[in-house]
DNA sequence: CGCCTTTGACCGGCGC
DNA sequence: GCGCCGGTCAAAGGCG
């Protein structure tokens, strides 16, 4: 378990919602290199994903959907192996778990996408096989560890990489700022039905 | 003052 | 065992 008590509402949207304010959206992971023991989903559209990490929300850790890899483990679980520890590093002293992990990619001038959560950086590394950096961010939501990675391809610096680590256990306020007026609407228009 | 980014150092995993 | 590499930490500095 990574912390977050998953009986209770499935997180609502899915951990990160596909951008909305790039365009076009590309989904292309064939043409990535999958990390370890990755399993690709060719060909996935949006409704589906909705609907997988709907599904990883209710139970994410056995049925890994999208894709799996071996991760530190987080979402608000400290899983640190407390031996014989030297210094207070947690990256180093955490136990391989299995997180949900999807990547994307999308054409864009701007590195940072609005998904509609709030981001932190807390690393950068230069890359091999790429003359851009990758950059490593976390969600600012306190009981939530879920990380992306943000990255250009080597071969089309305009296409950005985006891999998302881990289920946001919390809402994400700006896509239920444009839901809730959608659904007002939907259950306004159905009266009529 | 709080939050964020930057950046060098450190660590574990992995291949040889 | 050693070196490379990716991921993370944490201090320092910037910004609103």
């Amino acid at each position: 378990m990574d912390g977050q008590d998953i009986s209770t509402p499935p997180p609502l949207p899915p951990p990160s919602a596909p951008p909305l304010t790039t365009t076009p959206f590309l989904f292309t992971p064939s043409s990535l290199q999958p990390p370890l023991d990755t399993q690709v989903i060719p060909d996935i559209d949006w409704v589906s994903l909705l609907s997988a990490q709907a599904f990883l929300g209710a139970d994410h850790q056995s049925k890994p959907v999208i894709e799996t890899c071996p991760s530190m483990a987080g979402n608000g679980d400290d899983h640190r192996i407390e031996n014989g520890s030297k210094d207070k590093r947690k990256g180093s002293r955490f136990k391989k778990t299995i997180r949900p992990r999807f990547e994307f990619q999308t054409r864009s001038a701007d590195d940072i996408l609005d998904d509609g959560y709030k981001w932190r950086k807390y690393g950068q590394k230069a890359v091999k096989n790429s003359n851009y950096p990758r950059s490593y961010y976390r969600c600012t939501h306190h009981t939530c560890n879920v990380k992306k990675q943000v990255q250009r391809l080597a071969k089309d610096s305009s296409i950005v990489v985006t891999t998302y680590e881990g289920i946001h256990n919390h809402p994400c306020e700006k896509l239920m700022e444009t839901l809730i007026p959608l659904l007002n609407q939907m259950q306004f228009l159905s009266r009529f039905q």
